[in-house]
Parts: structure tokens; C-alpha cells; sequence
DNA sequence: TCATCATCTTTTGTCGACAAACTGAGAATA
DNA sequence: TATTCTCAGTTTGTCGACAAAAGATGATGA
């Protein structure tokens, strides 16, 4: 099986890149808290580098949407409510339908035939009982290749680069894990169907709703956990 | 009326905010030519700032998607391809796709009256004879209040500060003026008809619809001007 | 004549220092 | 007691200078 063809991240050239993928792993694994303030000096001091090139590192995690930043006050790591999740998923579900769309019409036959694979290694997991982190990966991967498949570098650009770190940063900061296998099996598996066919407008409305169920699926789990958190505090 | 509801620029407080806003003007309004290298000494000189401040507003420029920046050689003014707009009107196709099905459940009966209103001020100006600037900011005019109209934040700004500067960049640097506006006036009709009766889904079909007639026509005239072209310089 | 290489100039990346702005604690007043 | 004002400390914005890399120019050899 081909190695995934997720959006990796561009060798470090200089030392704000090497500053920045640092600070955007931080963010993304969790090592800063949402909300975290981000001092230019301590920061500076800590990863061994100048003011400047922190600043620079820091204009790009700005331009990534991971962090916010007031003049004359600072950055912050951003924090993500429920609706500014919702909202994303929205976005993800116009913007990957139309990716089915396009890869429908622009994927090879054998791209296709690893899409497939791809899916039906997913079923195997589920069925071994692996609901663990192989299968967050598989599912990852198989969204990616439809994203890549779409063709539109501008589509993926916004889509690996903007909206997926957000999500990313969503689940480890709020510890969410919403995998609902079997049904995102059968999901993916009329996916590929419909490409299979060359069918771009079913592979869209079948992606959309898709999405539609995550997002769904994440905020009933968000709602749990609202709940069950305010019962533990009585 | 009300005045225009777009995506106005913030006010600058600090020089480099000054700046950007000076070279973003700059390029969207064609003194910058597309593929123009931009050399920072030069222009720290001529803006009279320091480099780290030009740094800094190139940096944002970059995240606009209005210069590329490549390590150790420096910037240049974007160059939109064909394919490019192409790629961009897709993706405009999704998003306010999603935005018109948002807005017509979000938007106060009001504004959507306002809307009505926009759209018959276009049908006089039509008639009128008028088909020059003003009709064209009439059209933003109306696109944008229903990007507002989805009440997603991050909708909006993708929406407003990423893909129209592109596509004003683009009308600029090909002066592509590309009206319809009889067609034009039909379709935004349309699209006020199906949000007065609170038709989300057909918002959402019309408002594709009608990008993808946009990009259709975009790129005829862009293959009519090519062989006007071809044929001038035989 | 063309290709290749060495050298020099220009430009970018990086750094430390200064000035302006914000933050917070404590004093003064209603 | 609560509110406002003052003032010191810290942080950010801005600047000029140095080192490294890229690009241009001219010399050398096939």
C-alpha cells in the first residue's frame, strides 16, 4: 500500500519554518492550552532564537488560524467553541463535497482501486475491534486522497492547510473522540461506489452527508460531555 | 439605502498594518504588475519604514494569497493562471453555495427585503443603459450581504479577505470586464425569490448555478480575447 | 562561439537595542 | 468601600547592522 498522502509539512529552511512546524506540533499535540498566552520573549529564549524570527513564526501560526493576535497586546493560542466547530464543518461540507465532485472526474481508475483498498482495510479494523488510533489515520487518509484527487491545488491548499489543523487542534484540546466506524465505513464505501461509477454529483451529495452526520455525530458527543460534566459538579 | 455591506478594511494601527494596506491597494489596483519581484530595500526606502516592518506586511500579503514568497530569494506579485480563476471559481461555487442555503435561514425578513431591493436597483440600471462601475459594485454588493447573511464567521472571512481579492486581482491584471448583467439580474432574482420563501436548498442550487454560469462566462471571453490576440499578431 | 567557473554585488535572514504601548499594583479621593 | 489616578514593570513595535545565500559579471578553457 502506498504511504498516505497526507498534507505534510515542507522541510524547514530557515529558522523561523524550523520555529514555526515546532510551535504548530506544540499547539496541535496539546503542549500549549487553548487561550494560552504567547510570550515573544520567554518564547524566544526557550527555543533559542531572536525576537524576529519568533515573530516570524508567529505571523505564520497567525495566517493558519492557530493563533490570534491584538496589536500592542499579543498573541494567544486560539480557542475553538462548539459553534466555531460547527461552523468549520459546514465549510468542510460544501468545500469536500464539491472535492468529490471534481476527483469523481479527474482520479485515475487505479487511484480509485486504492480508495477502495483504503475503505475496505478500514472494515477489517473495525471488525478486528481496532477502534483505536490506526483507524483515526485510515480515515484521515482516505479524505486526503479525495482532496488531492479533486485536482484544484487551491482547494487543497484551503483544505489540508486552513480547516484540517483546526479540526486537529479541536479534538486534542477538547479530547473528542467521535469515531461512529461502522457507520463512516458504509459512508465511504458509497463513496467510492459513486466515483467508481463516475457518478461526480452522487459522490458529492453522499460526501456532504457525510459530513453532515460527523458534524451531528460531534455535537451530540459535545452535548454528552457538556452534561456529564455539569452532573459530576453538583 | 444602506451602505455597502463589504468586507471594508480594518482601520491600520501600527505602520506595518499602513503598509499592507498600501501595497494590498497597490496590487489589487494594478500599479504592481503581476510576477513583479518585490525588493525589499527598495520599498522600505520608498514607503519610508524600516525592512522588519515591510517584512511584516509582506508576511500578510502572503497570507492573503496576493505575493509568493520563496526562501532566500524573495517575493513577487502572484500570477493568475486560467486554470487558476478556474480553481477559485469552484471553490466560490461551494462556499456561497453553502452561504445562500445558510443565509435564507438566518437572514431577517428586513434584510432580505433589502436584498430585493439591490437587485431591482440593478434591473433600473440596466435599463438605464448603465452597464459600467457602478453596476459592478451593485453585484458585490449584493454577493456579499448574503455571505453575511450565512452568519458563519469563518465562511465570511474566507470568503470576503482570501478568494474575492483574487478575483479582483484577476479582472485587474487581465482587465476582464465580464457583465451579462441581463442574465445576471435574472439569477439574483431568482435566488431572492427561493430565500423570501425560506428555501434554503434552492438558494443553494440557484446561487451555484449562477457562479458556474459566472465561470463559464469568465472563461469565454478569456478564450475570445486569446484568439483576439493570436490573430492581432499574425 | 559556447560552456564553465571564480569573484563580486545585491538581497535576504537573523540578531540585539531602543521607544511606545499596555498591564497591574498601590495610593488618593468620593 | 468602591472608584479613579499614578507610576513602575513588562511586552510589543520598530529600527539599523551583520552574516549568509542567491544572482550577476567577467575570465578561462574546450
Amino acid at each position: 500500500m502506498a504511504t498516505a498522502a497526507s498534507c505534510e509539512e515542507q522541510e524547514p529552511v530557515t529558522i523561523a519554518d524550523r520555529v514555526f512546524n515546532q510551535l504548530r506540533e506544540a499547539i496541535l499535540g496539546g503542549k500549549m492550552a487553548p487561550g494560552q498566552k504567547i510570550s515573544e520573549p520567554e518564547l524566544a529564549s526557550s527555543y533559542g532564537v531572536s525576537r524576529g524570527s519568533l515573530r516570524e513564526a508567529i505571523a505564520r501560526l497567525e495566517s493558519s488560524n492557530l493563533v490570534e493576535r491584538k496589536p500592542n497586546v499579543g498573541a494567544r493560542v486560539i480557542t475553538l467553541s462548539i459553534e466555531e466547530l460547527m461552523e468549520i464543518y459546514h465549510i468542510r461540507e460544501a468545500l469536500e463535497g464539491m472535492a468529490a465532485r471534481l476527483a469523481a472526474g479527474n482520479m485515475e481508475p487505479e487511484e480509485i482501486a486504492e480508495l477502495r483498498k483504503i475503505v475496505e482495510m478500514q472494515r477489517n479494523e473495525i471488525s478486528g475491534g481496532n477502534y483505536a488510533y490506526f483507524l483515526k489515520e485510515v480515515d484521515l487518509d482516505f479524505h486526503f486522497r479525495i482532496i488531492q484527487g479533486s485536482r484544484n491545488k487551491r482547494l487543497i491548499r484551503l483544505l489540508c492547510k486552513d480547516l484540517y489543523d483546526l479540526v486537529r487542534f479541536y479534538r486534542v484540546s477538547f479530547s473528542a473522540s467521535s469515531p461512529r466506524p461502522e457507520q463512516a465505513y458504509e459512508e465511504h464505501s458509497a463513496i467510492v461506489a459513486a466515483m467508481e461509477r463516475g457518478d461526480g454529483e452522487m459522490a458529492e451529495l453522499l460526501m456532504r452527508h457525510h459530513i453532515r452526520a460527523s458534524r451531528e455525530n460531534a455535537l451530540q458527543s459535545f452535548e454528552a460531555m457538556q452534561s456529564e460534566q455539569a452532573t459530576g459538579q453538583q
